[in-house]
Parts: structure tokens; sequence; C-alpha cells
RNA sequence: GCUGAUAUAGUGUAGCCGGUCAAUCAUGGAGGACUCUCACUCCUUCGACUGGGGUUCAAAUCCCCAUAUCAGCACCA
């Protein structure tokens, strides 16, 4: 039996792969048919498939008004508009400002305005600050079970008994003691700080994190925006019963509240609520950007950046300014999809899809930068034509006049090439002696340039050029541009051979455009 | 320190209930075609399973260990 075995799998083991499933469709084309099963599921989605979402969904967005939505928070609007449109359902916003000290009056507009540029299918916006007294009453209830407590214990020596696993004096109140301090804490009977509501988990869980964390605290301090209240919410109980109230059946949200989902178990299991799907993201890094919106503050104030628009800054606003489509953010964000891996965002793939979304649309322009003013010699005035998008009359042409000068790019001069092509006009030969440059017409062959290896650059001619600055991230340049790049403030360009911007605006000392990208 | 998670090309991502994976797609690099842009389009090409053990006829895929990274352990969200 044994040796027959033996010999059949060596046979086995000298077939090639094709030859297996031969074999096997002739013994068991069942089994056959699933082996090719599996294949089958796979997902043309660019995100994976929602467990419990066929019957459609109910996601949220769920910001803190502190400043202005960035890529950070782009990533978790876009993931979840994706989910909601691909199931159907509701999209709900949901303003987290039960922190006064985290609320800038200015940011409900700002987060507003960002997230119509985003283009999210928001159904509902809910604001927290509405909700205090849903709050209070789930805190009631939760006392009043004994799942609560009011603990005055100094925050320290909480930690210190957390961390022994040990029980504070507090836990041993009975309900209507905690009842009564709760109604204390509403009637103002604690100072700030010197209070809190907890709620009783289990002391021995593994994770310290879990162990009887705070509900509910008294904040005098700060006056809130929207409320008149002493006693706030703590993210944790406030998200947890919005959750349940609002009706999510699916949170997708970023790793760092993987233990605050745990936490809110707790609440779900006290109230005998379902839980929703819960997915946690991982963290992404984004280099060469200020993220934090208190370091971004910090910076406008100092005077580092201009706004919250400031070119340098990673905001949606910066972005927007720099000509960056909301289309491509949503795409660069399903595309990285919902890991948990912790990534780097690549600035290099998030222009990739913009120029996906914008190369159609923006026409081309000649922009010189650091302009230097070269005489060519033996060249009738004479108007060149250029296209407006390369291949496409239909667009229309530019009319360039020459007229015995032309600005060059210094980067170019700096070359020193013996030979160029000015773009759609003709080709001229460069001589350098010192600091000087002179130029000397060499016929309209353009087939002379390719074969002499002649760069095909952009140049304007000094009467005719506009000044236009564009602003880099790494610094503005100043140069000359096609002065009827005045009549698209607000649409996007594409310098040549520079690469795309976004004209930002024109007044009487020039114009002003935002760099793309390539 | 405790708890948990993750590890595929430069970057992002697919595959991961074992075989069809000398590993997908995009981006990027190199080269080329087209083109009066270093754009667009098209073609070719380069480049990765963290390391070590184990299980198995067979491991990117399962198990263990190591390493690295991240998150949480707030009266922030």
């Amino acid at each position: 039996m044994k040796a027959v075995l033996v010999q059949v799998i060596d046979e086995i083991k000298d077939l090639s792969p094709d030859e297996r499933e031969d074999a096997l469709y002739r013994v068991s084309p069942e089994l056959f048919a699933q082996l090719h099963q599996k294949k089958e599921k796979r997902r043309e989605h660019g995100l994976p498939d929602l467990i419990g979402a066929d019957g459609g969904v109910v996601m949220r967005f769920a910001p803190n008004p502190s400043g202005p939505l960035h890529l950070g928070h782009a990533r978790a609007a876009f993931l979840n508009d994706t989910y909601v449109r691909r199931y159907g359902g509701r999209y709900i916003l949901r303003i987290e400002d039960t922190d006064p000290k985290r609320v800038d009056p200015t940011a409900y507009e700002m987060v507003q305005e960002d997230i119509s540029w985003m283009e999210l299918g928001i159904h509902e916006t809910v604001y927290q600050s509405d909700r205090f007294s849903l709050y209070y009453s789930v805190g009631k209830e939760l006392i009043s079970r004994g799942a609560a407590y009011v603990c005055t214990c100094e925050n320290d020596a909480f930690r210190e008994m957390k961390m022994k696993k040990v029980a504070c004096p507090c836990r041993m109140q009975t309900a209507e003691e905690g009842m009564a301090g709760f109604d204390q804490m509403l009637d103002g009977g604690y100072e700030e700080g010197g209070v809190t509501v907890r709620l009783k988990t289990d002391l021995c869980a593994p994770d310290p994190a879990m162990r009887d964390f705070p509900l509910f605290r008294v904040l005098t301090s700060v006056p809130h925006e929207r409320v008149d209240a002493i006693v706030y919410p703590l993210m944790n109980l406030s998200v947890a019963v919005d959750d349940h109230l609002l009706g999510m059946t699916h949170v997708i949200r970023g790793k760092d509240h993987i233990a605050n989902t745990g936490r809110q178990r707790f609440i779900y299991d006290y109230m005998g609520w379902d839980l929703p799907h819960y997915l946690h993201y991982g963290r992404m890094s984004i280099d060469g950007v200020v993220l934090s919106t208190s370091g971004m503050r910090e910076g406008i104030q100092e005077g580092v950046y201009t706004g919250w628009d400031d070119v340098h800054l990673g905001t949606l606003r910066a972005l927007a300014r720099r000509g960056i489509s909301p289309l491509a953010v949503r795409s660069a964000m399903v595309d990285i999809g919902i890991g948990e891996t912790d990534i780097s965002f690549s600035w290099e793939n998030l222009y990739a899809k913009n120029k996906e979304v914008v190369d159609a649309g923006a026409d081309r322009f000649f922009f010189v930068a650091d302009p230097v003013e070269v005489t060519v010699h033996g060249a009738e005035p004479q108007v060149a034509s250029a296209m407006r998008y390369p291949g496409d009359p239909k667009r229309g042409y530019r009319m360039i006049p020459f007229e015995g000068t032309v600005l060059l790019p210094a980067e170019e001069i700096r070359k020193r090439h013996s030979m160029v092509r000015l773009k759609d006009l003709f080709n001229v030969r460069l001589q350098y002696s010192g600091d000087t440059v002179t130029a000397t017409y060499a016929g309209t062959d353009l087939k002379e340039a390719r074969d002499a290896r002649a760069p095909i650059i952009q140049w304007l001619s000094p009467g005719y050029g506009t000044l236009c600055r564009l602003l880099y991230p790494e610094g503005d340049i100043s140069g000359v541009c096609e002065p009827v790049v005045q009549d698209l403030v607000g649409q996007m360009v594409q310098f040549e051979r520079v690469g795309f911007a976004r004209v930002e605006r024109s007044d009487s000392s020039g114009l002003t455009a935002v760099y793309s990208h390539r």
C-alpha cells in the first residue's frame, strides 16, 4: 500500500502544474471546478469589500474642528465616502467638538469648505456640541447601573493604582452615591480637574489602556463656542453614543483608535448595543510638510507660513492652491487603501494622479524663468504661432512676436549650448564671450536642429512678456510669461518644459502662479 | 515596561483559507517610438516576498523565534 502511494506521489511530483490539472480533471471534475472557483472571487474594486455591507451602510467622517482639513483627514474622508458610494446608505459628517480647548471657532467653516472641495457625498451633519444631553443621559444610565463611578482621585495616583491593577477607593461607591456625585458635577460642585466619571471595565485587563477609562470631566477654564457646559464628555463616551444613535454600520479610522475601539466596546456591552464593524488603517507619514494643526498654527503666527494655504503645508486648501485636484487626492487615497501597515505618502504618486486629471485641460504657454536678453543677428521680425495644446489645432494658437531680441531662461544660457531651437520660431547659433551671449539666425529647419541635438527651448520677446512670479515650495522664481495667461486666473496651465501651474492672480505688478508639478 | 498590530521593488498596492507566483497593477528609473516642451500617448526594460528556524511532496502564503516599525497605556480626538 505504502509503496504504491509513494510511487503515485513521485509520479505527480514530476508533472507540470498543467499536467496535474488535466489529471485532476480526469479523475474528479468537481474538485477541478472547485480549484478554479477560488480564483473567480478576485475583486475589481480598488478597495476590498466590506463585510455586512450588502444592505447598505451608514458611515461617518468625524473631524475635530481645530483647523482646516489636511491630507490625513482626506484619507478617512475619501475611504468612507468611497464605501458609502459603493454600497449606498448614509454618510454622516460629525463635528467632534467636545473639547473646547481644541476648537478653533473659524474651523467650523473651514471644515465645511474643505468638505465641499473634496465633493464628499455627505447626507447629514451633526455637531456633538448639540448632543450633550444625550451623553449625560447615557452617563447617568451607566452610573445608575453601577457600571460607572465618580472618581475624585488625583491623576497620578489613579494611574499608579491602575498600573498595579488595584481599584481606586471611589470604585466602591454605590450607584446612588455615583448619581449624586454626577448631579453635583453638573451643578458645578467640582473644580476643573478634580473629578472624572470612569467606566468600570476590567482592572486586570492585560492592556492598561483598557482599565477604568474616563467618560466625563469637568472643564470651566475655557468656554465652549456653542454650548454652555461644565461637564464635558470624553471622546470614548460621545463617540460610542453617537455611533450607536446614528446607526453606524461600519467605522473606518486610523489605528491610533484601535485602543478606543476596545474601550468603546465596554460601553456597547453595558448598554446592550450592537457593535459596528471596525476597520483601522495604518499610520501615514507625509514628508516635506507639517501636518499637526498646532504646528501649523504656530508657524502661521510666527510668520513662517503665510496662512493655512501656504504651499508648504499639507492642508487641502494648500493643495487646492497648488492646483491639485480633489479627484487626484481621492484617487491617491483609494489607491493607498485601508492597509494596517504604516506607509509613507508619496507626493510623486499624487502628482501622477493629478497630471492625469489636469493635463488635457491645461493649455501650454511659455514661461521664461530668470530671463536673459539676447540679440539675434540676421533674423527678420516675424510672428511665431504655437499651439495651445499640442496636436489639437481646434484649441487655437498663440501668436508670439519676434522683433530682433529674445529673452531666454538663464539656466539654458548657463548650459552653453552652441545651438538651440527657439520653439516654434527658428534655430540660432550661440556665441559666448565672457558674460555676453550673441545669437545668430541659423535657419528654420527643425530637422537640422534635431540632427544637431539642439535643445528646443521656450523664449519670449522683451516687449511681449508679462512679469510672472512662480511660487515653488522651495522658493519663488520670477520670470516672464505670455500675456494671455492673464486671462486664465484660477485655471491650470502648463509652462512648457517647466511644469504645471495654477494661475493664482493677475494685478498691476504682474502675474502670480503656483507651481504644481512636472 | 505593559498591551496590541504590521512587515511584498525607491513609493503605493495585489496575492496571503499552501501549488497555476522565477509574484499584480500603478508610480518611479533606464532605453526607444511619436512630437517644434523635460508634457501627453505608445513600446521595451529595471526593480521586492525583513532575517532565521519549523510544518509540508510543495511556503510570499501556515507555525515559532528574532529584528524593525507603529499605535495605545491623557480629565485630546
